[in-house]
DNA sequence: CCACGTATATTCGTTACCGAATATACGTGG
DNA sequence: CCACGTATATTCGGTAACGAATATACGTGG
Protein backbone atom coordinates (compact mmCIF):
# COMPACT_ATOMS: atom_id res chain seq x y z
CA UNK A 1 0.00 0.00 0.00
CA UNK A 2 2.84 2.37 0.91
CA UNK A 3 5.77 1.05 -0.79
CA UNK A 4 8.25 3.07 -2.12
CA UNK A 5 7.21 2.72 -6.11
CA UNK A 6 10.03 2.31 -8.21
CA UNK A 7 8.66 4.94 -10.80
CA UNK A 8 7.41 8.52 -9.56
CA UNK A 9 6.60 10.23 -12.82
CA UNK A 10 2.04 10.60 -13.10
CA UNK A 11 2.70 10.03 -16.55
CA UNK A 12 3.78 6.68 -16.04
CA UNK A 13 0.36 5.80 -14.35
CA UNK A 14 -1.51 7.42 -17.20
CA UNK A 15 0.00 4.97 -19.12
CA UNK A 16 -0.68 1.95 -17.00
CA UNK A 17 -4.38 3.37 -17.08
CA UNK A 18 -4.51 3.37 -20.90
CA UNK A 19 -2.86 0.11 -21.49
CA UNK A 20 -5.32 -0.89 -19.06
CA UNK A 21 -8.46 -0.43 -21.44
CA UNK A 22 -6.62 -1.39 -24.43
CA UNK A 23 -2.60 -1.94 -26.19
CA UNK A 24 -1.53 0.47 -27.85
CA UNK A 25 1.68 2.72 -29.11
CA UNK A 26 3.12 5.48 -27.58
CA UNK A 27 1.86 8.04 -29.81
CA UNK A 28 -1.41 7.01 -29.84
CA UNK A 29 -1.13 7.48 -25.83
CA UNK A 30 -0.46 10.88 -26.34
CA UNK A 31 -3.11 11.33 -28.47
CA UNK A 32 -6.19 10.08 -26.26
CA UNK A 33 -4.65 11.98 -23.38
CA UNK A 34 -4.94 15.04 -25.57
CA UNK A 35 -8.26 14.72 -27.18
CA UNK A 36 -9.23 13.79 -23.51
CA UNK A 37 -7.92 17.11 -21.88
CA UNK A 38 -5.86 15.25 -19.64
CA UNK A 39 -2.47 17.08 -20.42
CA UNK A 40 -4.12 19.31 -18.69
CA UNK A 41 -3.94 17.69 -15.19
CA UNK A 42 -0.59 15.38 -15.86
CA UNK A 43 2.09 16.98 -17.75
CA UNK A 44 2.79 15.39 -21.38
CA UNK A 45 6.03 15.51 -22.87
CA UNK A 46 7.04 13.50 -25.27
CA UNK A 47 10.74 12.58 -24.35
CA UNK A 48 9.24 11.77 -20.84
CA UNK A 49 6.83 9.58 -22.19
CA UNK A 50 9.24 7.25 -24.10
CA UNK A 51 11.79 7.04 -20.76
CA UNK A 52 8.80 6.51 -18.50
CA UNK A 53 7.40 3.01 -20.69
CA UNK A 54 11.12 2.15 -21.16
CA UNK A 55 11.14 2.34 -17.04
CA UNK A 56 7.64 0.16 -17.22
CA UNK A 57 9.27 -2.46 -19.58
CA UNK A 58 11.99 -2.29 -17.42
CA UNK A 59 9.55 -2.98 -14.45
CA UNK A 60 8.15 -6.03 -16.38
CA UNK A 61 4.70 -3.55 -15.81
CA UNK A 62 4.33 -3.49 -20.20
CA UNK A 63 5.31 -4.92 -22.39
CA UNK A 64 6.09 -4.74 -26.00
CA UNK A 65 3.48 -6.86 -28.97
CA UNK A 66 5.69 -6.17 -31.36
CA UNK A 67 6.24 -3.29 -33.79
CA UNK A 68 4.08 -2.47 -37.04
CA UNK A 69 3.60 -0.73 -39.82
CA UNK A 70 0.64 0.88 -40.27
CA UNK A 71 0.01 2.77 -44.16
CA UNK A 72 3.45 3.94 -44.48
CA UNK A 73 3.67 5.58 -41.49
CA UNK A 74 7.06 5.66 -39.51
CA UNK A 75 7.35 2.26 -37.54
CA UNK A 76 5.96 2.10 -34.53
CA UNK A 77 5.53 0.18 -31.04
CA UNK A 78 2.65 -1.51 -29.25
CA UNK A 79 2.62 -1.98 -25.79
CA UNK A 80 -0.17 -3.93 -23.36
CA UNK A 81 -0.24 -4.30 -19.77
CA UNK A 82 1.17 -7.12 -18.02
CA UNK A 83 -0.38 -9.20 -14.59
CA UNK A 84 1.90 -7.41 -12.12
CA UNK A 85 1.89 -4.33 -14.36
CA UNK A 86 -2.16 -4.29 -13.86
CA UNK A 87 -1.64 -4.79 -9.96
CA UNK A 88 0.71 -1.55 -9.87
CA UNK A 89 -1.68 0.48 -11.73
CA UNK A 90 -4.30 -0.25 -9.23
CA UNK A 91 -2.14 -0.67 -5.98
CA UNK A 92 -0.57 3.17 -7.73
CA UNK A 93 -3.88 4.64 -8.33
CA UNK A 94 -5.64 3.53 -4.73
CA UNK A 95 -2.26 5.37 -2.94
CA UNK A 96 -2.91 8.36 -4.77
CA UNK A 97 -6.54 8.54 -4.22
CA UNK A 98 -6.67 7.44 -0.35
CA UNK A 99 -3.06 9.66 0.74
CA UNK A 100 -2.31 13.32 0.57
CA UNK A 101 1.23 13.92 -0.61
CA UNK A 102 3.30 16.81 0.08
CA UNK A 103 3.82 19.01 -2.36
CA UNK A 104 5.77 22.30 -2.41
CA UNK A 105 3.84 25.15 -4.24
CA UNK A 106 5.67 28.02 -5.61
CA UNK A 107 3.35 30.43 -4.21
CA UNK A 108 4.02 28.87 -0.54
CA UNK A 109 7.62 29.22 -1.34
CA UNK A 110 6.83 33.23 -2.17
CA UNK A 111 4.71 33.65 0.69
CA UNK A 112 7.50 32.21 3.03
CA UNK A 113 9.96 35.14 1.34
CA UNK A 114 7.70 37.56 0.91
CA UNK A 115 9.13 40.14 4.24
CA UNK A 116 11.70 40.41 1.72
CA UNK A 117 9.93 42.73 -0.04
CA UNK A 118 8.91 45.97 1.34
CA UNK A 119 5.10 46.06 2.26
CA UNK A 120 3.67 48.51 -0.31
CA UNK A 121 5.02 47.03 -3.11
CA UNK A 122 3.90 43.58 -1.59
CA UNK A 123 0.24 44.49 -1.57
CA UNK A 124 0.21 45.44 -4.98
CA UNK A 125 1.83 42.65 -6.34
CA UNK A 126 -0.69 40.55 -4.57
CA UNK A 127 -3.46 43.00 -6.27
CA UNK A 128 -2.21 41.74 -9.45
CA UNK A 129 -2.20 37.80 -8.66
CA UNK A 130 -5.46 38.73 -7.62
CA UNK A 131 -6.56 39.62 -11.26
CA UNK A 132 -4.44 36.66 -12.96
CA UNK A 133 -6.68 34.22 -10.68
CA UNK A 134 -9.99 35.56 -11.68
CA UNK A 135 -9.13 34.99 -15.24
CA UNK A 136 -7.92 31.54 -14.96
CA UNK A 137 -11.15 31.26 -13.07
CA UNK A 138 -13.00 32.11 -15.92
CA UNK A 139 -10.79 29.61 -18.08
CA UNK A 140 -11.79 26.55 -16.18
CA UNK A 141 -14.91 27.75 -16.09
CA UNK A 142 -15.51 28.28 -19.44
CA UNK A 143 -13.73 24.92 -20.02
CA UNK A 144 -16.77 23.41 -17.89
CA UNK A 145 -19.65 25.08 -19.81
CA UNK A 146 -17.69 23.55 -22.88
CA UNK A 147 -17.51 20.18 -21.92
CA UNK A 148 -21.14 20.32 -20.53
CA UNK A 149 -22.53 21.59 -24.00
CA UNK A 150 -21.30 18.14 -25.93
CA UNK A 151 -22.79 16.26 -23.34
CA UNK A 152 -19.35 14.89 -21.54
CA UNK A 153 -20.50 13.57 -17.62
CA UNK A 154 -19.19 15.16 -14.91
CA UNK A 155 -17.57 12.17 -13.85
CA UNK A 156 -15.04 12.88 -16.78
CA UNK A 157 -14.84 16.37 -15.05
CA UNK A 158 -13.95 15.74 -11.63
CA UNK A 159 -10.17 17.16 -11.93
CA UNK A 160 -11.45 20.09 -13.12
CA UNK A 161 -14.17 20.77 -10.48
CA UNK A 162 -11.28 20.10 -7.87
CA UNK A 163 -8.40 22.64 -9.60
CA UNK A 164 -11.54 25.33 -9.60
CA UNK A 165 -12.02 24.78 -5.74
CA UNK A 166 -9.19 25.38 -5.36
CA UNK A 167 -8.51 28.27 -7.37
CA UNK A 168 -11.14 29.91 -5.50
CA UNK A 169 -9.44 29.33 -2.03
CA UNK A 170 -6.38 30.84 -3.33
CA UNK A 171 -8.42 33.96 -4.18
CA UNK A 172 -10.05 34.45 -0.95
CA UNK A 173 -7.20 33.84 0.87
CA UNK A 174 -4.97 36.20 -1.06
CA UNK A 175 -7.58 38.98 -1.02
CA UNK A 176 -7.69 38.33 3.61
CA UNK A 177 -3.55 38.82 2.97
CA UNK A 178 -4.20 42.14 1.25
CA UNK A 179 -6.73 43.09 3.04
CA UNK A 180 -4.45 42.29 6.10
CA UNK A 181 -1.97 43.85 5.24
CA UNK A 182 -3.93 47.38 4.17
CA UNK A 183 -5.67 47.75 7.50
CA UNK A 184 -2.51 46.80 9.26
CA UNK A 185 -4.47 43.81 11.14
CA UNK A 186 -1.53 41.44 9.88
CA UNK A 187 0.36 40.86 13.36
CA UNK A 188 3.94 41.66 12.36
CA UNK A 189 3.29 45.09 10.16
CA UNK A 190 5.04 47.38 12.46
CA UNK A 191 8.71 44.98 12.40
CA UNK A 192 8.05 44.61 8.54
CA UNK A 193 8.32 48.44 7.94
CA UNK A 194 10.96 49.18 10.40
CA UNK A 195 13.16 46.23 8.88
CA UNK A 196 13.14 48.02 5.21
CA UNK A 197 12.96 51.24 6.44
CA UNK A 198 16.73 50.82 8.50
CA UNK A 199 17.69 48.91 5.40
CA UNK A 200 17.22 52.46 3.25
CA UNK A 201 18.34 54.49 6.12
CA UNK A 202 21.82 52.33 5.92
CA UNK A 203 21.94 52.40 2.23
CA UNK A 204 21.94 56.16 2.43
CA UNK A 205 24.34 56.86 4.52
CA UNK A 206 27.20 55.40 2.48
CA UNK B 1 8.95 40.98 -15.71
CA UNK B 2 8.18 37.66 -17.33
CA UNK B 3 11.70 36.90 -18.46
CA UNK B 4 12.35 33.07 -18.64
CA UNK B 5 14.97 32.75 -15.46
CA UNK B 6 17.87 31.03 -15.35
CA UNK B 7 17.54 29.39 -12.69
CA UNK B 8 14.25 27.56 -11.37
CA UNK B 9 14.42 25.85 -8.25
CA UNK B 10 13.19 27.75 -5.29
CA UNK B 11 15.58 27.11 -3.09
CA UNK B 12 17.96 29.58 -5.01
CA UNK B 13 15.37 32.24 -4.55
CA UNK B 14 15.48 31.21 -0.77
CA UNK B 15 19.10 31.66 -1.05
CA UNK B 16 19.68 35.31 -2.72
CA UNK B 17 16.79 35.83 0.13
CA UNK B 18 19.16 34.46 2.96
CA UNK B 19 21.99 36.89 1.29
CA UNK B 20 19.83 39.43 1.35
CA UNK B 21 19.81 39.32 4.88
CA UNK B 22 23.88 39.26 5.24
CA UNK B 23 26.49 36.53 3.89
CA UNK B 24 26.26 33.17 4.82
CA UNK B 25 28.00 30.01 4.07
CA UNK B 26 25.82 27.27 2.65
CA UNK B 27 25.60 25.37 5.69
CA UNK B 28 24.34 28.52 7.80
CA UNK B 29 21.49 28.99 5.25
CA UNK B 30 20.17 25.36 5.58
CA UNK B 31 20.11 25.97 9.01
CA UNK B 32 18.38 29.53 9.18
CA UNK B 33 15.81 27.93 6.81
CA UNK B 34 15.33 25.05 9.04
CA UNK B 35 14.98 27.37 12.47
CA UNK B 36 12.66 29.63 10.81
CA UNK B 37 10.26 26.62 9.67
CA UNK B 38 10.72 27.29 6.03
CA UNK B 39 11.87 23.85 4.75
CA UNK B 40 7.92 23.10 5.36
CA UNK B 41 7.12 25.71 2.13
CA UNK B 42 10.94 25.08 0.40
CA UNK B 43 11.98 21.52 -0.52
CA UNK B 44 15.73 21.70 1.43
CA UNK B 45 18.08 18.77 0.07
CA UNK B 46 21.80 19.36 0.83
CA UNK B 47 22.43 18.24 -2.72
CA UNK B 48 20.69 20.72 -4.27
CA UNK B 49 21.47 23.72 -2.21
CA UNK B 50 25.18 23.26 -3.05
CA UNK B 51 24.13 22.96 -6.78
CA UNK B 52 22.01 25.78 -6.45
CA UNK B 53 24.78 27.82 -5.52
CA UNK B 54 27.58 26.89 -8.12
CA UNK B 55 24.72 28.10 -10.49
CA UNK B 56 24.01 31.20 -8.63
CA UNK B 57 28.01 32.21 -8.81
CA UNK B 58 28.30 30.68 -12.50
CA UNK B 59 25.47 33.90 -13.68
CA UNK B 60 27.32 36.17 -11.08
CA UNK B 61 23.93 36.68 -8.64
CA UNK B 62 26.17 35.84 -5.83
CA UNK B 63 30.48 35.49 -4.94
CA UNK B 64 32.22 33.91 -2.42
CA UNK B 65 34.29 36.13 0.00
CA UNK B 66 36.18 33.48 1.10
CA UNK B 67 36.67 30.17 2.87
CA UNK B 68 37.02 30.15 6.90
CA UNK B 69 37.80 27.95 9.46
CA UNK B 70 36.31 28.64 12.45
CA UNK B 71 37.28 26.88 15.36
CA UNK B 72 38.57 23.26 14.05
CA UNK B 73 35.62 22.92 11.84
CA UNK B 74 35.71 21.54 8.12
CA UNK B 75 36.77 24.71 6.25
CA UNK B 76 33.65 26.52 4.53
CA UNK B 77 33.16 28.94 2.05
CA UNK B 78 30.95 31.68 2.63
CA UNK B 79 29.29 33.87 -0.16
CA UNK B 80 28.01 37.56 -0.60
CA UNK B 81 24.85 38.74 -3.08
CA UNK B 82 26.14 40.80 -5.70
CA UNK B 83 24.35 44.12 -7.35
CA UNK B 84 22.49 42.11 -10.14
CA UNK B 85 22.05 38.80 -7.48
CA UNK B 86 19.69 41.73 -5.11
CA UNK B 87 17.84 42.64 -8.73
CA UNK B 88 17.07 39.43 -9.90
CA UNK B 89 15.36 38.25 -6.25
CA UNK B 90 13.19 41.28 -6.21
CA UNK B 91 12.60 40.37 -9.90
CA UNK B 92 12.11 36.73 -9.53
CA UNK B 93 9.81 37.12 -5.96
CA UNK B 94 8.03 39.75 -7.69
CA UNK B 95 7.49 37.60 -10.32
CA UNK B 96 6.34 34.53 -8.28
CA UNK B 97 3.81 36.82 -6.18
CA UNK B 98 2.08 38.21 -8.76
CA UNK B 99 2.01 35.76 -11.30
CA UNK B 100 0.10 32.37 -10.57
CA UNK B 101 1.91 29.20 -12.31
CA UNK B 102 0.49 26.04 -13.94
CA UNK B 103 1.04 23.08 -11.44
CA UNK B 104 0.61 20.00 -11.58
CA UNK B 105 -0.94 17.92 -8.35
CA UNK B 106 -0.66 14.99 -8.00
CA UNK B 107 -4.26 14.25 -6.74
CA UNK B 108 -5.43 15.73 -9.51
CA UNK B 109 -4.22 13.36 -11.75
CA UNK B 110 -5.35 10.93 -9.83
CA UNK B 111 -8.89 12.43 -10.08
CA UNK B 112 -8.37 12.03 -13.95
CA UNK B 113 -7.66 8.57 -13.83
CA UNK B 114 -10.26 7.70 -11.18
CA UNK B 115 -12.51 5.77 -13.37
CA UNK B 116 -10.39 3.22 -13.79
CA UNK B 117 -11.25 2.18 -10.26
CA UNK B 118 -15.24 0.58 -9.50
CA UNK B 119 -16.74 3.39 -7.79
CA UNK B 120 -17.45 1.52 -4.41
CA UNK B 121 -13.61 1.36 -4.44
CA UNK B 122 -12.95 4.62 -5.14
CA UNK B 123 -15.31 6.41 -3.11
CA UNK B 124 -13.87 3.82 -0.23
CA UNK B 125 -10.43 5.72 -0.74
CA UNK B 126 -11.87 9.41 -1.20
CA UNK B 127 -13.36 8.59 2.51
CA UNK B 128 -9.44 7.34 3.87
CA UNK B 129 -8.01 10.58 2.17
CA UNK B 130 -10.49 12.31 3.74
CA UNK B 131 -9.63 11.28 7.86
CA UNK B 132 -6.02 12.37 6.40
CA UNK B 133 -6.77 15.47 5.52
CA UNK B 134 -8.62 16.14 9.21
CA UNK B 135 -5.08 15.04 10.45
CA UNK B 136 -2.87 17.16 8.05
CA UNK B 137 -5.29 20.22 9.83
CA UNK B 138 -4.69 19.01 12.60
CA UNK B 139 -1.32 19.07 12.24
CA UNK B 140 -1.10 23.03 10.77
CA UNK B 141 -3.31 24.32 13.25
CA UNK B 142 -0.99 23.10 16.15
CA UNK B 143 1.92 24.48 13.95
CA UNK B 144 0.21 27.80 14.48
CA UNK B 145 -0.74 27.44 17.78
CA UNK B 146 2.87 26.84 18.42
CA UNK B 147 4.46 29.50 16.67
CA UNK B 148 1.51 31.94 18.66
CA UNK B 149 2.54 30.82 21.91
CA UNK B 150 6.04 32.09 21.38
CA UNK B 151 4.90 35.22 20.18
CA UNK B 152 6.16 35.02 16.15
CA UNK B 153 3.76 37.50 14.76
CA UNK B 154 1.63 36.17 12.28
CA UNK B 155 3.40 37.92 8.60
CA UNK B 156 5.78 35.02 9.27
CA UNK B 157 2.88 32.44 9.40
CA UNK B 158 1.08 33.60 5.77
CA UNK B 159 2.71 30.53 4.41
CA UNK B 160 1.28 28.03 6.76
CA UNK B 161 -1.94 29.89 6.70
CA UNK B 162 -2.35 29.22 2.39
CA UNK B 163 -1.40 25.66 3.17
CA UNK B 164 -4.38 25.57 5.54
CA UNK B 165 -6.75 27.25 3.80
CA UNK B 166 -6.17 25.15 0.62
CA UNK B 167 -6.45 21.67 2.67
CA UNK B 168 -9.66 22.94 3.96
CA UNK B 169 -10.74 23.48 0.65
CA UNK B 170 -9.69 19.92 -0.75
CA UNK B 171 -11.67 18.54 2.44
CA UNK B 172 -14.92 20.15 0.96
CA UNK B 173 -14.49 19.28 -2.49
CA UNK B 174 -13.65 15.91 -1.48
CA UNK B 175 -16.66 15.33 0.77
CA UNK B 176 -18.74 16.45 -1.91
CA UNK B 177 -17.64 14.31 -4.74
CA UNK B 178 -18.13 11.01 -1.60
CA UNK B 179 -21.60 12.21 -1.57
CA UNK B 180 -21.93 13.10 -5.64
CA UNK B 181 -20.90 9.38 -6.04
CA UNK B 182 -23.00 7.49 -2.82
CA UNK B 183 -26.00 9.50 -4.25
CA UNK B 184 -25.50 8.70 -7.63
CA UNK B 185 -25.96 12.60 -8.20
CA UNK B 186 -22.96 12.64 -10.20
CA UNK B 187 -23.68 12.37 -13.41
CA UNK B 188 -21.74 9.87 -15.36
CA UNK B 189 -22.42 6.81 -12.81
CA UNK B 190 -24.63 4.95 -14.58
CA UNK B 191 -21.73 4.41 -17.63
CA UNK B 192 -19.04 4.13 -14.57
CA UNK B 193 -20.76 0.87 -13.20
CA UNK B 194 -21.18 -0.60 -16.64
CA UNK B 195 -17.88 -0.73 -18.01
CA UNK B 196 -16.33 -2.21 -14.64
CA UNK B 197 -19.52 -4.89 -14.94
CA UNK B 198 -18.85 -5.51 -18.73
CA UNK B 199 -14.90 -5.88 -18.19
CA UNK B 200 -16.12 -8.20 -15.13
CA UNK B 201 -17.81 -10.20 -17.17
CA UNK B 202 -15.21 -10.31 -19.96
CA UNK B 203 -12.73 -11.26 -17.59
CA UNK B 204 -15.14 -14.23 -16.72
CA UNK B 205 -16.03 -15.47 -19.80
CA UNK B 206 -12.34 -16.18 -20.45
C1' DC C 1 1.44 19.18 -59.31
C1' DC C 2 4.55 20.73 -55.97
C1' DA C 3 5.80 23.46 -51.91
C1' DC C 4 4.99 23.84 -47.31
C1' DG C 5 2.63 23.32 -43.19
C1' DT C 6 0.87 19.76 -40.22
C1' DA C 7 0.32 15.05 -38.38
C1' DT C 8 2.66 10.81 -37.25
C1' DA C 9 6.28 8.56 -34.49
C1' DT C 10 10.56 8.20 -32.03
C1' DT C 11 15.52 9.12 -30.40
C1' DC C 12 19.15 11.53 -28.28
C1' DG C 13 22.06 14.63 -25.51
C1' DT C 14 21.93 17.61 -21.60
C1' DT C 15 21.23 18.88 -16.98
C1' DA C 16 18.77 19.73 -12.78
C1' DC C 17 18.10 17.29 -8.80
C1' DC C 18 19.04 14.44 -5.29
C1' DG C 19 20.54 10.30 -2.31
C1' DA C 20 24.37 8.84 -0.27
C1' DA C 21 29.00 9.09 0.85
C1' DT C 22 32.73 11.59 2.94
C1' DA C 23 35.34 14.08 6.46
C1' DT C 24 36.10 16.42 10.77
C1' DA C 25 35.01 17.82 15.41
C1' DC C 26 32.21 17.92 19.51
C1' DG C 27 29.79 16.16 23.50
C1' DT C 28 28.70 12.79 26.90
C1' DG C 29 27.88 8.67 29.48
C1' DG C 30 29.89 4.56 30.88
C1' DC D 1 39.39 8.74 28.83
C1' DC D 2 37.46 6.65 24.92
C1' DA D 3 33.57 4.96 22.16
C1' DC D 4 29.77 6.40 19.77
C1' DG D 5 26.14 9.34 18.50
C1' DT D 6 25.32 13.93 16.79
C1' DA D 7 26.46 18.40 14.63
C1' DT D 8 29.16 20.69 11.17
C1' DA D 9 30.23 21.09 6.21
C1' DT D 10 30.71 19.61 1.51
C1' DT D 11 31.33 16.50 -2.68
C1' DC D 12 30.11 13.13 -5.97
C1' DG D 13 27.83 9.99 -8.98
C1' DG D 14 23.51 8.33 -11.02
C1' DT D 15 19.30 9.05 -13.31
C1' DA D 16 14.73 10.92 -14.24
C1' DA D 17 12.91 14.42 -17.04
C1' DC D 18 12.90 16.96 -20.90
C1' DG D 19 13.91 20.16 -24.97
C1' DA D 20 15.10 19.67 -29.39
C1' DA D 21 16.29 17.13 -33.26
C1' DT D 22 15.10 13.61 -36.60
C1' DA D 23 12.45 11.16 -40.08
C1' DT D 24 8.50 10.10 -42.89
C1' DA D 25 3.99 10.84 -44.90
C1' DC D 26 -0.19 13.43 -45.66
C1' DG D 27 -3.06 17.20 -47.17
C1' DT D 28 -4.06 21.36 -49.55
C1' DG D 29 -3.97 25.82 -51.68
C1' DG D 30 -1.75 28.35 -55.12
Amino acid sequence: MNSPRKLTHPLALAVLVLLFEKPMHPYEMAATLKQRGKEQSIKLRYGSLYTVIRQLEREGFVEATGTERAGARPERTTYRLTETGEAEMKGWLSALVSEPVKEYRQFEAALSLLPALPPKEAQALLAQRLGRLDEGQRKLQSELAGAAAINLPPLFLIETEYALALLRAERTYVKALIDGIETAELGGMKQWHQWHADRAAARGSH
